[in-house]
DNA sequence: GAGGCACACGTTTTT
DNA sequence: CGTGTGCCTC
């Protein structure tokens, strides 16, 4: 009946026997699928998307309620990329199948989203089993770290005569602490050993830290997983909320953190319909507290022991690629013997380029990608991959002096420009008047409020059980007098209303002043603003505008700076860690030098070199075809101390052995024997940058 | 108690 | 280079 789905021509046609397996574990019945614990393990680029989009497909194809499907993955973008596909292949196979029907649109309604996305939800719907508010809000990093710093002033840590530690450290032990689940002394000794005499005080701060967003209804991103982990812990809860759904699929699984593993099995102890798909050889989030334990003991944690299938046909690179890439993970300590197979030959190695400086290192690329790009690789299709975001900071200003569009994922920093916070501070205020860091950031805007009197302002607001019209009629500094009234009317006027839209423009208009006033860069920033207005208006409420924000970023600068570039072809700039999942037919990987493949500040411990092994294994399984790692001699740091070089000299990485460079083909760039040599190289460059501007006038 | 000025500082990677 | 922190003056 239902099981001939499985064999029918059309569906699983793309797939190989392994693919097929994963994608239709478990025993279809008239009632869905049913299935025990099946752990995917799949190498980079062997179709770890398609065979997930496949497995969604197949449990829609049989029956099972979309709504009953939860799919977990590291980004949004990844959760969408996966319903689409498998829409498109459920469609495919009902086209041969017409007698089976199938609502339309199913795969939108999956639970689909990162963990904190789905906490989110979940969350709102449980909040008074949690003694929440089901208005609660999201805060992120920035606001959380702040949170942290105000508190460690007011607890008198920062007079200390030893200096504590710093917000962000505080708050990054703290997310550590939760998220591995440890206490806090084997997180400071392990992680922080510089901080490990504050544990007691430390503690004191972090018991402040959750009464404060206890009582103001704030959930950090860490508490989005943690009450969801208590929501759990409780047996009929969990029953109520792990059975909800038939089947969980888990994506990217090697770097889920303890945290998390703990909530999927709370909910699924027997294992039942979960499936998660993850590639060891590719955990490069420890830093937040992922833990490659949950996928390497995955299987023993159910009994019987999960199904395992290992995907290791490679449908993106060509092997030579392959080859330098398996030759690097052979030095990796903890060996999971994985070679990559690829159907696809090639002659051309991987090149190993030495460079000068960093200035040809972006010479170099620019005159690769547009040679590339003349033989009908779009920009596109090629990508610059880096250890960290600031990287490519001279490659980008050569990119606009040619001309050249492109876009740059990971690290970006919008929301923390402070008129972006300023401008979403109101929101937040508005959205949940006992925010008291909102509304501590909103007062001191204007003139004449500094945190004593915002303090004390704020005092009032709250005996006065957060009623707006109160607040108007408090004795404001008297150099605020003037432009007080303007923000209590704003304020009333959009408490009071459910109508998002609009609001942002209001907003924006009483915000502007103060923005001239505040900032010296101030058109710049008042653009920022605008984008921030015209991103709003795609968001339905004012507390989903909020929360998704918050829980979904703005991933790509061209996202917020130039908009109508969509159709356009435009050259990818990304950090390696957000290029995870991707591929592009060239690839070039920046600064491949000790010091940052492996990143300077992983050098003190083995199991830090080694995930910097498998970011640099992340990086060169991006390629399809051309993969280029740029070695300069001489490279550019910004921390270097004043009276030093500014530049650093680049020591070979050692994870570049000669076994591993035995799979690269050597070269310096330029190709000069002399200084002439040179010259004619640049000239060159220079007509091709002019061509290809010519073809976009 | 607010706000201006000078200096030190430090810096991966992200939900 | 920009940001955050501390010190000083009004």
């Amino acid at each position: 009946m239902n099981a001939q789905l499985e064999t029918s021509p059309s569906f699983g046609h793309r797939l190989n026997a392994e693919q097929l397996r994963a994608a239709t574990h478990g025993a279809a019945n008239s009632r869905g699928v049913s299935a025990g614990p099946l752990l995917i393990i799949a190498g980079a680029g062997t179709g770890k998307t398609n065979t997930l989009a496949h497995r969604v497909a197949h449990l829609l194809l049989n029956r099972v309620s979309p709504e009953r499907i939860l799919l977990l993955t590291f980004t949004r973008r990844a959760a969408q990329e996966m319903l689409r596909r498998a829409e498109l292949i459920a469609n495919e196979t009902l086209r041969s199948r017409p007698t089976i029907s199938f609502p339309p649109n199913a795969a939108r309604q999956l639970w689909s989203g990162t963990f904190h996305a789905i906490g989110n939800r979940l969350l709102r719907e449980h909040a008074h089993s949690l003694g929440l508010d089901p208005a609660f809000s999201v805060i992120d990093r920035g606001d959380a770290a702040d949170l942290m710093d105000f508190l460690r002033q007011e607890l008198g840590l920062t007079k200390k005569e030893k200096r504590f530690p710093r917000k962000d450290t505080c708050l990054a032990i703290y997310s550590h602490r939760v998220n591995t689940r440890n206490p806090l002394q084997k997180t400071l000794d392990d992680m922080f050993p510089w901080c490990s005499e504050w544990a007691e005080d430390l503690t004191r701060l972090y018991r402040r830290y959750v009464e404060t967003k206890q009582a103001q209804q704030l959930l950090d991103y860490d508490d989005l997983l943690l009450y969801w982990h208590v929501l759990v812990q409780e047996p009929q809860l969990a029953r109520e909320v792990g059975d909800r759904f038939d089947h969980v699929l888990v994506d990217e699984y090697q770097d889920t953190n303890t945290l998390q593993s703990e909530i999927l099995l709370a909910m699924k102890p027997e294992g039942a319909g979960v499936c998660v798909v993850g590639d060891d050889a590719q955990a490069i989030y420890s830093f937040r507290a992922a833990t490659v334990d949950n996928i390497l003991e995955f299987p023993q944690r159910f009994s019987p022991q999960a199904e395992i299938v290992t995907l290791e046909q490679n449908y993106r690179s060509v092997q030579p690629v392959l080859d330098a890439a398996n030759a690097l993970m052979r030095d990796a300590d903890r060996q999971y013997q994985k070679e990559l197979r690829s159907g696809h030959r090639s002659q051309r190695k991987p090149q190993y380029v030495t460079v000068e400086d960093d200035q040809a290192q972006a010479s170099y690329i620019v005159e690769q990608i547009l040679a590339a790009r003349e033989q009908g690789t779009l920009l596109r299709k090629q990508a610059v991959l880096m250890r960290n975001s600031h990287h490519s900071d001279v490659l980008e200003l050569e990119l606009v002096r040619r001309n050249i569009p492109y876009a740059k994922y990971g690290g970006l920093k919008f929301l923390e420009a402070a008129h972006v916070k300023d401008v979403l501070a109101v929101l937040r205020w508005l959205d949940n008047p006992r925010n008291r860091l909102a509304a501590f950031r909103v007062l001191q805007l204007l003139p004449g409020f500094g945190p004593a009197h915002a303090d004390r302002c704020l005092k009032v607001f709250e005996a006065s059980g957060y009623a707006f019209e109160t607040l108007a009629k408090y004795q404001v500094p008297s150099a605020a007098s003037e432009c007080w009234p303007s923000l209590m009317s704003l304020m009333e006027k959009l408490s009071g209303t459910t109508e998002w839209a609009g609001q942002m423009q209001q907003v924006r208009q009483w915000y502007e002043p103060h923005l001239m006033r505040l900032y010296d860069a101030a058109p710049v920033r008042a653009g920022d603003v605008d984008q921030l207005e015209k991103i709003a208006t795609q968001y339905e409420s004012r507390e989903r505008f909020l929360t998704e924000l918050t829980l979904d970023p703005p991933q790509v600068s061209s996202d917020l700076s130039r908009d109508p570039l969509l159709d356009e072809d435009y050259l990818i700039l990304s950090t390696v860690h957000s290029a995870k999942g991707q591929e592009w037919d060239n690839v070039f990987v920046l600064n491949v030098a000790d010091g940052n493949f492996p990143n300077e500040h992983a050098t003190g411990k083995p199991e830090a070199i080694e995930e910097e092994r498998r970011l640099l294994y992340v990086a060169m399984t991006r390629a399809k075809f051309d993969l280029h790692l740029i070695a300069p001699l001489r490279y550019y740091v910004t921390q270097q101390s004043r009276t030093g070089d500014k530049h650093v000299y680049g020591a070979r990485s050692r994870f570049m052995t000669e076994d591993l460079l035995r799979n690269f083909e050597m070269k310096s760039w330029p190709l000069a024997t002399g200084r002439d040599a040179g010259q004619t190289q640049s000239k060159a460059k220079i007509d091709a940058g002019q061509k290809l501007r010519a073809m976009w006038d």
